[in-house]
DNA sequence: ACAATAACTAAACGAGCGTTTAGATAAAAT
DNA sequence: ATTTTATCTAAACGCTCGTTTAGTTATTGT
């Protein structure tokens, strides 16, 4: 054996995760990663394959951050009522460390949905797929509403939630919780 | 007095917008620009300046063809029923050319939020402010609501047309017209 | 103590970017 | 016909990007 690491991957990509969160994939260079993480260009390869490899894994432990929010809303058994605690818990979440910088999933999502990035694609389209599934669920605990109204509801959060998250980058916390009592007003 | 133009100025930046449109500011090169505008880097910068220039440029023609249907709101006498018309009207727009494209403004606001731009923040903001004031001025045809709430209607309709925007880039026609008609239930 | 080896530093790589420039070309003015 | 001058082509500019590589340092096993 020889020489051990002197830093921790998972300290070192929560802080590479912060910079792609604030700036962005394309914005974020190996330069200011290198900065922010602390360690050498040649830590980061040795360490992470590339730079789309560190992003993967900045992406994975974003969602690993938010998968206790969403277990939550997955074992509610209030119905809409999870749903509508799901959003100002993922808004509470983004605002937490800096309003400005939103939410990472949707941030990628608009950044990759031009581009040709098969990986990419499929993490946001299993992670988009997997809270659609869970809305719906959520939704078909009121027995009263058939099917296709459920499908138009599930479809309608999905996007009002898109629309959140733009929010939660500009809007006031006043006007974002406004918001989300219009959007459940309709269900 | 010498040689002219081979080219017109209007018809390039049509093509250049439809690049942008496509693709994003960044993702799209010089390179790019000279092949769809088909003439030269020279032509382009004597005649733009820059590509930032040209950047502008394209957003202002978005912009002017955006304008017949943001009149005919404007001119509207029927409140939110022209409102939602709007959003019928935006979508079809986006939609004429290229499902995938979306809102050129609303991707241009997603990719310079992030960053640091007086100018094209400028174009955003007095854009986005503009809308709002008129979507005020439909919501108050309706003696009936009190300021409060026309102001909370306004934020509400400017998030949700946030989100149809990018819904345009992904869902299905019927889909879109499920959603509209969800965020005018409300209202 | 010393060889082995993984982790470090720092410099350099090639490619692509937006931008500029030198020189050829063509059309208007004399 | 010749001069003038704006427009064209095409090559090169300097810079930054993501990535690689050569060489140094430090720690481990023998």
């Amino acid at each position: 054996m020889a020489r051990k690491k002197q830093y921790n991957e998972d300290e070192v990509v929560e802080k590479a995760m912060t910079l792609f969160w604030k700036n962005g994939y394309e914005t974020t260079s190996m330069q200011m990663l290198e900065k922010e993480m602390g360690i050498n260009k040649f830590s980061i390869y040795s360490s992470f394959g590339n730079k789309h490899g560190l992003f993967l894994k900045s992406l994975n432990l974003y969602k690993s951050k938010v998968s206790a929010t969403l277990l939550k809303l997955k074992n509610g058994t209030q119905g809409v009522e999870d749903i509508k605690q799901f959003f100002q818990d993922s808004v509470s979440f983004d605002f937490k460390t800096d309003k400005t910088k939103g939410c990472l999933l949707t941030n990628t999502y608009n950044e990759f949905c031009e581009k040709e990035d098969e990986e990419i694609a499929l993490q946001m389209t299993t992670f988009m797929d997997n809270l659609k599934s869970i809305i719906i669920e959520k939704l078909q605990m009121d027995a009263s509403k058939d099917q296709a109204t459920v499908l138009k509801q599930a479809n309608y959060l999905l996007l009002a939630k898109h629309g959140l998250a733009a929010a939660s980058r500009v809007n006031t916390k006043q006007e974002i919780e406004d918001y989300i009592e219009m959007i459940f007003k309709t269900i």
